[in-house]
DNA sequence: CTGACAGAC
DNA sequence: GTCTGTCAG
């Protein structure tokens, strides 16, 4: 063989090698490892208090995770115009999320057990770049959630959402599930099934700011999604977390108590 | 959109 | 164990 054939042949394994690690290669994180690129970060002022002082955020969303629940007990994300996208994303696999120290739950919890693994970020909401999609799928992420409560309901409300983003423009998200004592359990680590979800909708406007928060029990209802609206002060009741706990006493009593329909177009 | 699951490797 | 294609609400 000739020299310039063995080089031409180096060439060509050099370009098929990146290729196939271009193409197959799947790491262990879907996060970058840039920390100062954090730009989604939502003002800290609109984070809720940390029950088990454990918050972790990653590019496009943050967290306070309950390690005794194995799921987080609250996710927090600003949803804007520009992220109402429908790329077309190829679905990675659940992997434990390398940001929560005492490891998240291993998705092999929920196979067989019935629930589904839902999406507290929804995927749907981080569809305009390939991080921001993939970062939904760490096991932080989800919650064992009722198929037909997920595929329904709760997916309604999480369209709603999607259509008060277009319509009103940036939103606030912050979700999960209520977190008690004595919740049924799945899986080897014990992953608890909440009865009940919420959703907290924030936005500012030119007067102001108007939050909207649903909740809704772990199965599919028929019902519209106005039944499940509820005052902040109530989710806060049932969560012990405390919303927006950094605003002004004020500004809390104000917003937190009072329920205005009439500012959400469903 | 929201997902599970069987079967191939 | 990991991945793809197929199927369902």
């Amino acid at each position: 063989m000739s020299r310039r054939t063995v080089y031409t042949l180096l060439l060509i394994i050099c370009i098929v090698g990146f290729w196939l690690f271009e193409n197959f290669y799947t790491p262990d994180t879907y996060s970058v490892k840039d920390k100062s690129k954090k730009e989604e970060k939502i003002d800290n002022i609109l984070y809720p208090s940390s029950t088990y002082g454990n918050i972790v955020s990653h590019e496009y969303y943050t967290f306070s995770y309950s390690e005794p629940h194995e799921q987080a007990e609250w996710v927090a994300y600003s949803l804007k115009r520009e992220h109402l996208t429908n790329d077309d994303r190829r679905r990675p696999y659940f992997i434990e999320d390398p940001e929560v120290k005492s490891k998240s739950a291993d998705w092999r919890n929920y196979r067989g057990s019935g629930y589904d693994r839902g999406h507290l970020v929804p995927a749907g909401d981080r569809r305009f770049s390939e991080q921001a999609y993939n970062e939904t799928f760490y096991t932080s992420n989800i919650s064992p959630q009722d198929r037909d409560f997920n595929a329904g309901i709760w997916n309604r409300l999480e369209q709603q959402v999607r259509y008060w983003c277009k319509k009103y423009g940036d939103l606030v998200v912050i979700t999960g599930g209520i977190l008690e004592r004595g919740l049924e359990e799945i899986g080897e680590e014990d992953v608890d099934v909440p009865r009940y979800f919420y959703k907290i909708i924030y936005r500012e406007t030119a007067d102001g700011v108007e939050i909207i928060s649903f909740v809704m029990p772990n199965q599919e209802s028929d019902l519209p999604l106005q039944d499940f609206v509820v005052t902040l002060d109530e989710i806060e009741r049932q969560t012990n977390i405390d919303f927006f706990y950094e605003q002004p006493k004020d500004w809390q009593n104000q917003l937190e108590s009072r329920v205005e329909l009439s500012n959400w177009k469903f």
